[in-house]
DNA sequence: GAGTTTGAAACT
DNA sequence: CAGTTTCAAACTC
């Protein structure tokens, strides 16, 4: 295999031959890319953070970045441990299916859970169990594995075994290398034929490039440590044309350098994962057993998630490393799944192309998918077919806020999101709130919670097989509420009484609903409706909770405002639920109710609307507006930009940081797939407040629970920069909201608090076209 | 699991 | 804009 390829490649390759590293590479043994290997491992855990953002969804990134910095610390600390206990985790398929499943789900994550589930994946995909045609499982839990110290096994069913020798040898990542280079020797030398296949088809789009540079990258990893940065090299020079690639190759060599800390096992098992899969499909076979299971899992669960073994296949041999891996495997998977069957053994080259053209076909679907991923539901937000209309661009700039950032973006609106995810085949998958919760155990959790985003995952056909149990199921095993899906029965999910339509996501498996057209095959119909919507109420879309977080925060003021700051865009009219249960939609949202609201007996825990703040949280509304009065006296400057905001937010917005910020937000929460209600989302502040809820879906999920509780309240930024602009904009006049919208907006627009708020109105704005323009 | 309550969404 | 109906979630039993 090597060989020929090499030939072909030509001057590539000379160019790597050139360097002394890669000669000795070829002519011994894989054992020297063990030493560079440990060089790199340093870097790794600085700079892996930073990759896995870019790639991963916004929402996934934000979780991740936490989690990241303890799973980082914790592989740092244990890496060999790690890699031992790999090894013998790889004996068990057990985990290694469970895990593997999870892994799917995280691809999008990323590497943040994908690092802390990766040691296990990889353990349990290394096992390799075995079926050859679905190799690509593996490859994907592989991948995600390579971002983890422990991934590197993942590769082909020598590898497994090699690395399964080797965990029983050696606990070291050194004495796992070398032993995988030697079993399979070949796999050294393929990187650089994956490499100049990787090339040509490149020309493509600049997507592909990154996910092609990534695997490259990848391959040359595999080869030896030394070989990936030569190459990283080459590559850059080569790519550098584009603006993306060159990003990407920027941090691509972080995730090499991560990787590299695994490094050792990684490059074998890559290398040797493609030779697998390419040359000796038996070896898949050994592998994919694993991957198979899960497949099997997941379909069963009705996941489309899991991508066709194929494609994945290969294209998880070219990325493991995390980040690119996502990426692939995301597009891949819708893709894939169409692909996978027919061509397990395409050429890795082949498969690359497929996966490009998958990716296409993939978007409307990639997204609800994604969101499965990403943990679950919450990245309901994720599958939103304002996604797939929406707007490349808008990712784009997402992309580049990301990838510059290093930080994961919220979305602004879920249209937002999901074009990004589609785009990007990264999914948005809102990690689990819960990030902090395990991050062993966690990272598969968010799997788990990702259940839900299996849903998400799941093909839309699957979604109704047994839409009421596998919902109750999915609410039960993870948060009752972040699986939840719709039910509706009547509206065809057609209207706002959808959850899943007002989120802006398909309808997938967790769903029970009836006579769904909430679908990526109903997708005219769906852009139709809600075209007809916004055109009622161009809000109709955004997020029922504006979050001020941004202003809270920066204002200084009491940080317990944040939750006061965030508002309910339209109000809640309740009357006999005193705001106090789920009814409220303030309530529901975790905000304060305001002077918006209509509600009688107002009793919301997180801030009643007369601005007394039962729960403890600081009464919201009416004297919040106050206050951000007062603080706009002081504050002359900032009033004067709020209220320009107010006036002109666009501009506000480009000044101010939130911009960025918001834009990404609005989404966040859609994704979460069903956060409260499709409607509500939270405002993510650019610093990461996230964390708490931002997660994506499970954090709307989980943010529910959260908000019942009362502090976190949400912290939308978005949201509130999107209600902003609505209230702000006429948009509302056209909403019944209107009525009451006027009052929130004075809040906002008046109340210092909201200060920030002006801000986030701009970035709410451009959230919504993203939504409308995929309509047309 | 079925039925009731609730309030938003949709309609008039 | 107000009132009514429809709808599905939230809640209760």
């Amino acid at each position: 295999m090597d060989t020929p390829e090499r030939n072909q490649i030509g001057t590539p390759i000379s160019k790597f031959e050139d360097s002394p590293v890669f000669n000795f590479i070829n002519s011994l043994s894989p054992i020297k890319p063990v030493k560079s290997v440990h060089s790199i491992q340093t870097i790794n855990s600085l700079s892996f953070s930073s990759p896995p953002s870019v790639f991963t969804s916004p929402h996934v990134s934000c979780h991740r970045e936490s989690r990241f910095l303890r799973s980082h610390n914790v592989l740092d600390a244990s890496k060999h441990q790690v890699l031992s206990e790999d090894g013998k985790k790889f004996c068990s398929s057990e985990e290694a299916l469970a895990d593997s499943a999870h892994a799917y789900h995280n691809s999008s994550e990323p590497q943040g859970n994908a690092d802390q589930r990766i040691p296990l994946e990889d353990s349990t995909t290394d096992p390799s169990n075995e079926q050859p045609e679905f190799p690509i499982e593996l490859p994907q839990t592989l991948k995600y594995d390579c971002g983890s110290p422990a991934c590197d096994p993942p590769t082909g069913g020598d590898e497994t075994n090699s690395l399964m020798d080797l965990s029983g040898k050696a606990a070291s990542d050194v004495t796992y290398v070398d032993e995988a280079c030697e079993q399979n020797p070949p796999e050294t030398e393929v990187p650089l034929p994956g490499m100049c296949q990787i090339e040509p088809r490149i020309g493509g789009s600049e997507c592909d490039w990154d996910g092609l540079l990534a695997d490259a990258t990848d391959l040359l990893i595999f080869n030896s440590p030394n070989e990936r940065e030569t190459l990283k090299g080459l590559m850059q020079k080569s790519f550098d044309p584009s603006g993306s690639f060159s990003n990407f190759m920027s941090q691509l060599p972080q995730t090499t350098l991560s990787h590299g800390e695994k490094m050792p096992i990684v490059d074998p098992a890559a290398s040797g994962s493609e030779h697998e899969i390419e040359d000796h499909p038996s070896q898949q076979g050994e592998v994919i057993e694993n991957d198979q299971a899960q497949d099997n899992l997941a379909n069963t669960a009705g996941m489309g998630c899991y991508p066709n073994n194929t494609l994945n296949n290969q294209l998880v041999s070219i990325t493991r490393h995390g980040i690119r891996r996502r990426c692939l495997d995301f597009e891949m998977v819708g893709g894939r799944r169409k692909n996978t069957n027919d061509g397990s053994n395409n050429s890795s080259s082949s498969a690359l192309q497929s996966d490009e053209r998958n990716v296409a076909f993939d978007k409307q679907l990639l997204p609800a998918k994604r969101n499965g991923n990403s943990q679950r539901c919450t990245l309901p937000g994720i599958g939103l077919h304002l996604n797939a209309l929406g707007g490349i661009k808008d990712y784009k700039s997402l992309n580049i806020e990301n990838i510059s950032s290093g930080r994961q973006l919220s979305l602004p609106s879920p249209a937002l999101q999901q074009s990004s995810s589609q785009e990007h085949s990264l999914a948005l998958v809102p990690v689990p709130a819960e990030g902090d919760s395990g991050l062993p155990d966690n990272g598969f959790q968010p799997a788990e919670d990702c259940s839900q985003p299996s849903g998400y995952v799941v093909d839309e056909d699957f979604n109704h097989n047994s839409p009421k149990k596998k919902r109750r199921k999915l609410e039960s095993a993870g948060d009752g509420e972040s699986c939840k899906r719709c039910n509706c029965k009547k509206s065809k999910c057609l209207k706002l009484y959808c959850e899943c339509f007002a989120a802006g996501v398909y309808c997938i498996e967790p769903c029970s609903c009836q006579d769904c057209f909430n679908k990526p095959i109903h997708e005219d119909t769906v852009l139709a409706t809600r075209k007809q919507i916004e055109s009622r109420n161009p809000l109709a879309f955004a997020p029922k909770v504006i979050r001020s977080s941004d202003s809270v925060p920066e204002i200084g003021d009491d940080p317990n405002k944040t939750p006061a700051s965030a508002r309910h865009k339209r109000g809640c009219n309740c009357k006999k639920s005193n705001c106090l249960k789920k009814y409220c939609e303030c309530y529901q949202g975790g905000v304060g109710c305001s002077i918006s609201c209509r509600c009688e007996g107002c009793k919301n825990g997180y801030g009643r609307k007369d601005g007394s703040a039962p729960i403890g949280i600081e009464a919201e509304p009416e004297e919040e507006t106050e206050s951000s009065e007062k603080a706009v006296a002081e504050k002359s400057l900032q009033k004067s930009e709020i209220q320009n905001n107010e006036e002109h937010p666009e501009s506000t917005l480009a000044t101010t940081p939130l911009r960025i910020c918001r834009p990404l937000l609005p989404l966040s929460f859609s994704s979460k797939g069903k956060p409260p209600r499709s409607s509500f989302i939270t405002t993510i502040p650019a610093s990461g407040l996230y964390a708490s809820q931002k997660l994506g879906k499970p954090s709307i999920l989980r943010s529910q629970p959260k908000f019942e509780k009362p502090f976190k309240p949400v912290s939308n930024d978005e949201m509130p920069e999107v209600l902003r602009g609505d209230g702000s904009p006429s948009v509302k006049t056209s909403s019944p909201n209107g009525k009451r919208i006027s009052s929130p907006n004075c809040e906002f627009g008046s109340s210092p608090t909201r200060r920030s708020g002006r801000k986030l109105i701009l970035q709410s704005i451009p959230s919504f076209p993203s939504l409308t323009a995929p309509h047309l």
